[in-house]
DNA sequence: GTACATTTCAAACACCTGTTTAAATTTGTG
DNA sequence: CACAAATTTAAACAGGTGTTTGAAATGTAC
């Protein structure tokens, strides 16, 4: 029984690394068996396949994460009048540095995992938070609604899809990025710091004025 | 020699478009030679491997793009005061739909194209365009620190990675995210249309007061 | 029309992928 | 201890990958 549990923890902990840094698509089984020390049958035998694997991973984080944010919206949705925006996005902030007692550097390798979810992907992760998880989400929707009442629907939907790009893109290519900001300002930059500069970037673009452009899209098309 | 460029060409056209849905990696020489209807061998033949190819597909735009964005950038150096950032962040509309002359659908084709550069293969295709054009990004670069000369160096980087972020991943998922829109709120979207909601966004996100965040890092990290 | 260079083609190469099998081993339990 | 269930193991599987080969076909120039 200890054994067991030894086993899988082992294969978890070596392919949430291994995910983080070269991707899921990109990360073999035999690389995953041979970090973990087991054998390659193994990931078969307990997980079913890569792709359950796969979700496995991201479970472990996602059931903390989810439960604690599910938490803090239902404070805020329990207030009378709609709260700031910049607060609504804070929330976010403490569940996350929390994963970090799921494991260690648990807050980077989640959100690392899920850029590479989003990236790698494309159908079949996406799915899976929803289904799972779609509840507490719509939940966060409805704050950033309220919050920002002047924005149309379709408008919110496109600017909160922007916000999840870069935060998954800044994730999935954050160790590149640390490194450059290091060697050029000399700056150390952890996932806390890049967290905290992530937030008033993304309060101002989804609460940005609805604009409609400069030079309006017909005229651009059929040049001068 | 017709034949020669017409093979080219038609493996051009063909793994673009694979590329654009599926992904770098996750496209094989052999769906891209059996769709352009040549021998699997030519790619080899013609472009040496699948990472020149991988170059030669997106040299076809940035060629294009980097001239006329060379001269935007140029002209609005020229100009005595430092100019708008809506202004200096429109400046690309113009050069990337004209990318439409190029092929068609040529813009959105192109920006997929970016967006999975940045997701799939992280390393190499950054060096390739950044050793190509890091000249020309330099200008952008030095333009929009002087329409937001409050911003400090550091934070100025990050906000451009961030944005980096927001374009390349909604390019790279963008035909989910525009099935999703049309479903939800039944309104048809392009990539003009796509381009125009993300420059407000970009904008404002970029240009967003420098904050302290409401609660400070190290109080959050030791808890209550 | 012969000679040369370019381009196409089918086949094979060596290697890697996720998954399965069946035997060997370890483990928990009566 | 002995029996049975759970786990580990090495080996093979079927299929896919990018790349290379050498002969066949095509085009070009004298």
């Amino acid at each position: 029984m200890v054994a067991k549990q030894n086993t899988q923890q082992k294969i978890l902990d070596a392919a949430q690394s291994l995910f983080a840094e070269t991707g899921f698509n990109d990360t073999s089984l035999r690389q995953i068996t041979s970090l973990a020390e087991v054998n390659l049958a193994a990931v078969n035998y307990h997980f079913g396949s890569k792709k359950e694997l796969i979700q496995a991973v991201l479970q472990r984080y996602l059931r903390v994460l989810m439960a604690r944010l599910d938490q803090e919206f239902n404070n805020l949705l329990a207030a009378q009048q709609p709260n700031n925006l910049t607060q609504v996005l804070a929330v976010f902030v403490k569940p996350l540095l929390e994963l970090n007692s799921v494991n260690n550097n648990g807050t980077r390798i989640f959100l690392q995992l899920l850029g590479r979810g989003y990236t790698d992907v494309q159908g079949h992760l996406r799915w899976f938070i929803n289904y799972h998880y779609g509840r507490v989400l719509d939940k966060f929707v409805l704050l950033v609604q309220q919050s920002c009442p002047q924005l149309p629907a379709s408008e919110l939907f496109w600017r909160l899809h922007f916000s999840l790009g870069t935060i998954v893109f800044t994730m999935a290519s954050n160790e590149a990025l640390a490194e450059i900001a290091e060697a050029d300002f000399s700056e150390e930059v952890d996932i806390e710091g890049v967290i905290q500069r992530l937030l008033p970037y993304l309060a101002a673009g989804i609460a940005a004025p609805v604009f409609t452009c400069l030079q309006p899209a017909a005229q651009l098309r059929s040049g001068t």
